[in-house]
DNA sequence: TAGATTGTTAATCGATTAACAATC
DNA sequence: TAGATTGTTAATCGATTAACAATC
């Protein structure tokens, strides 16, 4: 008895209705509406309730969605569990805010080693870990059992520090560079970059004037 | 004449075509196919030729689309334009780090001012700018045209930050921590944030082992 | 010529929207 | 009870997919 997918849309918005919930947890909510959880998703409302009443008896009418309730629900349902480990690359401010921020606490990734490629920092701790030398990134992933790898590199960087990450067995991009990062197939990359939703917000904040103006004449 | 409004999904999807578009121009990519195009923005192939030629001519046959060509039209059909200011909150690591990337150059966005709370940090240089008071928030907003703010502070002074941003006028907040942040209508938040990807990934990574486990019995 | 890739069609599927009864 | 919000329906719209002729 296999597992039965999900759509890929369905399961697209539930990682990002988890996302969400995790963090309304961690603010100490206790229940979500609809159009909170959507809004925060940018997913239309109704498509939320939907998505949910689709999996299970979730909400309460009047109230909401119960935050931990569902936190613990939908990670049942993508079947995501245990800890998985990845490689930071790139120990410069980027890389030390990143392994600073707490940013995958409470999720199922944590950092398991940092990298980088000047010498003068091999050997700096930052938090629990040592920065080691990019030539041990195939040794480490191994013995860690890293499957992400975080790019906190410059842009130039980027190509190679995932080359090098793809060869280690990694099968998970971080990509907090801008650089558009080519992979093989069965590499997932995630990009970290605001830009393309900036550009989206240029044009909706145009065109909100264009419609003022055009009302008011 | 006012401009036609295009369709929310076009719009937001020819945003990150220009956004993958302005990066492999700055990689030195002449042309760039609908796969390649589609790849980097998750978007299907098929739905990347069919947006592009629902636009005008913009390809190919046997080649693609031309990268500098592409890069002209798109900003002009969301009609967005001119040199739009950012204020960045926080000067710590990432905030050091946003500031020196160099992510926002060649877009319409650059960083006109830098804040933060800590006393210690007021009047240090990042680049060509000096950190600045809060208490000046609403000030230099109003006298440098800032319509956008980048939220580079721990998750715990986010909503407050943000607070001082709108109250300043700014209506795009670039959210770099992982808080929830609420805003009133008509600002607009971009999260910055891999979590709800990452989740959806390990599905994805979690299905295709269950296919695999499934099929190898 | 051969290979690659666009432009376009047709069919299916999924998302969006409005509306509202059910119920907490 | 009154207010809020879910669960659900129906109608429309947009996205996805496969396929392939056109053409660079």
């Amino acid at each position: 008895m296999t597992e039965r997918m999900l759509p890929a849309g369905l399961a697209a918005r539930l990682a990002r209705y988890l996302q969400v919930l995790m963090q309304a947890r961690k603010d100490g909510r206790a229940t979500i509406s609809s159009q909170a959880l959507g809004e925060h998703s940018a997913i239309n409302s109704t498509q939320v309730r939907r998505d949910l009443s689709g999996l299970g008896r979730f909400g309460k009418r009047g109230v909401g969605y119960d935050v931990e309730d569902l936190t613990g629900h939908i990670p049942e349902i993508l079947g995501i569990r245990g800890q998985n480990n990845i490689a930071l690359l790139g120990a410069g401010n980027l890389g030390t805010a990143i392994a600073g921020s707490g940013i995958f606490d409470g999720t199922w990734f944590q950092i398991a080693a940092i990298f980088d490629a000047d010498p003068a920092r091999i050997g700096q701790r930052i938090g629990e870990l040592e920065v080691q030398r990019l030539s041990d990134v195939a040794r480490i992933v191994t013995e860690r059992n890293i499957i992400a790898g975080a790019l906190a590199v410059p842009a130039t960087a980027a190509q190679g520090a995932a080359d090098v990450l793809i060869d280690a067995g990694v099968v998970i991009l971080i990509n907090y560079s801008e650089a558009l990062v080519q992979v093989p197939p069965g590499v997932m990359v995630q990009p970290v970059s605001p830009a393309g939703g900036l550009f989206y917000n240029l044009y909706l904040l145009g065109s909100a004037f264009s419609l003022r103006s055009s009302n008011s004449q």
